[in-house]
RNA sequence: GGCGGCGUAGCUCAGUUGGUCAGAGCACACGGCUCAUAAUCGUGUUGUCGCGGGUUCGAGUCCCGCCGCCGCUACCA
């Protein structure tokens, strides 16, 4: 059986859960739901990343623990993805014994094979970053994301030999053309790779709330070499080897482009120097934008919260604008009106309007019970070609794609019926072979936006009288045409998206 | 500064290796229909494909220059 492994990040606990979190999260949720429809053996993972100075700042600020302070917004995380219908599959938390386990053995191996090593460091540190900046970096001599004043620090480290990999890197990247997509990013990484790689630090002596390194008890781990890990601790490295060899190293990381280094160049070196082969696949999605600015707090352009509009639109709207409007690796606008003219278009209009009408005109010449589809039906091949191009669309990490075809699929039912008119015909056989087929069309298409919009998809699949959730049939082979198979109940049920006035 | 990318209808964008490539969706207009959530179906308008040269029988599609916009440029993590 094929394995499909999928990542998010980690998401820092610093900052509550909002759009930008959503868009990667509903992406990742939406393949793996996918590649289950296809019959992989799915393990999507999620999780947050809890360790650092920011946090352990914020926690100080609250009067709480950083434990405490972690576990706060941990549970808005998991609040946040329950409300957005995710289906991860685990959800690693970075401060659990599970992932200090895996960091451990993971970086002493690296220690083992030579890769790290003692060194000063000194740099300008902005703790809100959790990064160092030069000066010619900096913005008023302030944080040029944060506009907060940075910190002079000079401390002993450990350093990763990332200069070691350089030769390594560029060699896997160039055997591995797929390995980091889109090509606009994989080409980013490559040419930083190629303009040569320094050592990095890794550890810090000035907090502890991290990982403590295993050879030397005054250093904890640098927060983002311990958060990389939660890949491998999830999967149970160093502690079942027989399960990590299963999935590793055929992850797919969906990532945001702010974090391209770390997991296209900092992440694979680590891989080589401990041993084990880097990851398959690095996907790099954009940056949802906000009136042309990155969805960030310290911009206050954070007050977008997934419930406010999932509350507002209902999940699978939300889920499915989220998937449809932007090209997975491009930067797009996000804004409501563009969030309602989508909705009213596609999901009232076209999908929700579709459902409406051939569940009426089936109750009125039909007798409410659904008939069979016609085999030479002309919609037949508008629905192979919908769903060729949705599973190709789905492999090539398009969901933006793989819906625009599933909704070509909805024109050409919706034309078809205004072609055949079937209300103004007279019960019989030809008015049963339009709605067949129409209700053929409605079921392919309930299958089709399973990933995207888990419950409609149900919804339509029960109102059309099939039993049992679409999300359990298999694709391709339950969605081929014919597989109506008439003579069930259809119910008219209310709107499944009312339209939007505003 | 260096490297890379972008600039195509009002909006968002598709346009492989040069020859129906001037397109799609939305918006808009007109027409049809009235089963449906004033939904749907059909037809159509708008573009000097950033500007200027060049190569070619022929260029959004290749080359040069220019203008505008954007990304990356860790650093002795």
């Amino acid at each position: 059986m094929p394995r499909f492994y999928v990542t998010t990040p980690i998401y820092y606990v610093n900052d509550a859960p909002h759009v930008g979190h959503a868009y990667a999260t509903v992406n990742a949720d939406a393949l793996a739901r996918w590649h289950r429809m296809l019959g992989d053996d799915v393990f999507f993972l999620t999780g947050t990343d809890e360790h650092g100075a920011k946090v352990a700042e914020a926690a100080a600020e609250h009067q709480m623990t950083p434990n405490a302070w972690a576990d706060q917004v941990v549970s808005r995380f998991t609040r946040a993805w329950d409300g957005l219908d995710i289906s991860n599959d685990d959800f690693i938390r970075t401060t659990e014994p599970r992932h200090h386990l895996a960091v451990q053995e993971f970086l002493q191996r690296i220690y083992d094979n030579g890769f790290i090593e003692l060194d000063t460091y000194s740099g300008l540190y902005c703790v809100s970053c959790e990064d160092y900046y030069t000066e010619d970096q900096l913005v008023d001599g302030n944080c040029p994301v944060h506009g907060r004043p940075v910190v002079q620090m000079q401390e002993d480290n450990y350093f990763f030999k990332l200069s070691a990999f350089e030769d390594r890197l560029i060699e896997w990247y160039e055997s591995n053309p797929d390995a980091v997509g889109p090509a606009g990013k994989r080409n980013e990484a490559l040419s930083f790779i190629k303009g040569g790689l320094r050592n990095i630090s890794i550890t810090r002596t000035s907090l502890t709330w991290g990982v403590p390194v295993p050879w030397d008890k005054d250093h904890v781990f640098y927060v983002w070499y311990d958060a990389l890990v939660n890949y491998l601790t999830a999967i149970g490295y160093g502690t079942d080897e027989e399960r990590c060899n299963a999935w590793w190293p055929a992850v797919h990381h969906l990532i945001g482009k702010e974090i391209l280094r770390f997991h296209c160049v900092w992440w694979p070196a680590m891989c080589m120097a401990a041993g084990i082969d880097p990851p398959a696949n690095v996907f790099v999605h954009g940056w949802l934008l906000v009136g042309g600015q990155k969805l960030s707090k310290s911009l206050k352009l954070t007050e977008i919260a997934p419930e406010v509009l999932t509350e507002d639109f209902g999940v699978d709207p939300i889920r499915y604008h989220l998937l449809r409007e932007v090209p997975l690796g491009s930067d797009g606008e996000f804004s409501y009106e563009g969030i309602v003219a989508r909705y009213n278009a596609d999901l009232a209009n076209n999908l929700g309007n579709l459902v409406s009408r051939v569940a009426t005109v089936v109750g009125s010449k039909c007798a409410g019970i659904g008939p069979a589809p016609n085999h030479q039906s002309a919609l037949a091949d508008p629905a192979s070609a919908a769903l060729a191009a949705a599973a190709d669309a789905w492999g090539r990490f398009a969901p933006h794609e793989a819906l625009s075809a599933t909704w070509s699929l909805i024109g050409s039912t919706n034309a078809a019926l205004e072609a055949a008119e079937p209300w103004k015909l007279e019960p019989g056989p030809d008015v049963d072979a339009v709605l067949g087929d129409a209700l053929e069309a409605l079921r392919i298409v309930s299958l089709l936006i399973t990933p995207a919009m888990p419950s409609t998809a149900a919804e339509i699949w029960r109102r059309i009288g099939l039993s049992g959730n679409p999300a359990d049939r298999r694709i391709p082979a339950d969605a081929s045409w014919g597989g109506y198979p008439g003579g069930l109940a259809v119910e008219k049920g209310s709107p499944l998206f009312p339209r939007r006035s505003t």
